[in-house]
DNA sequence: ACGGTATATACCGGCCACCGTAATCTACCT
DNA sequence: AGGTAGATTACGGTGGCCGGTATATACCGT
């Protein structure tokens, strides 16, 4: 599983949302640096759907537009939680290492040329 | 940037390894979740050179075989330093979400065998 | 009235990271 | 002699993500 899918399932996690809810509440969690496309975002869905890590809680027609509202599953819940412990650990390891490496980024950012926004 | 990749930054923040230690390092790192494949590795790690966020550190001949390897840049700890808070701050967004769930988990622990400290 | 933006979903080609496997060679142990 | 561990290279395949396009309606400013 990728970010743009564990952010979905996250996105998911807060209550049952439609797509383009999603993409904003990604965008939001994400702090603006992932921004979902719509082949990524319902794809995803999908793919979601057919591991029945997500499911379709029900679809709404508003302004001639459907609007279909994704739910996770408690399989999904189990799989973001095992997800988000794993990255929370390797955060952690990665962050306690760099911590120990003495020479880098003192009195300077780790950005030099600002290549990163 | 995938986990794979970002595990063998973060094997690599620890001082200099080669490819073989690397992936002996992410094997420790992920508590056995991940196991590198040689393909996945070298070719992540050409990747990274090109990058510059990987540098090749020396090269040493032992036993007729080539041992090479490869240390972290300042760039390379910089972006793993970025991707590693990203992750953690998705991971803590993921993990509060999950407990302010109801449903899930009533009348039995989450963490049945208490492995979770 | 017109154009632009926001809401919302669907489809499709292409790329690239990762996967899986095999090949190669040496040292060491049984 | 054969198997295991160390160490790297090469290559075809797959799948998730990207990017763009199409479709449709409502609302806003000019």
């Amino acid at each position: 599983m990728q970010e743009p899918t564990f952010l979905i399932l996250t996105a998911l996690a807060a209550g049952p949302k439609h797509g383009y809810g999603v993409t904003q509440e990604v965008s939001e969690i994400s702090e603006g640096t992932v921004t979902l496309r719509a082949g990524t975002l319902y794809g995803a869905l999908d793919r979601l759907v057919e591991q029945e890590l997500v499911t379709v809680d029900r679809q709404e027609v508003v302004d001639g537009r459907l609007r279909r509202y994704y739910r996770l599953t408690d399989a999904g819940a189990g799989k973001l939680a095992e997800r988000a412990r794993r990255l929370r650990k390797h955060a952690e390891v990665a962050e306690s290492r760099l911590q120990a490496r003495p020479n880098l980024a003192l009195g300077f950012t780790a950005d030099p040329f600002g290549a990163c926004a």
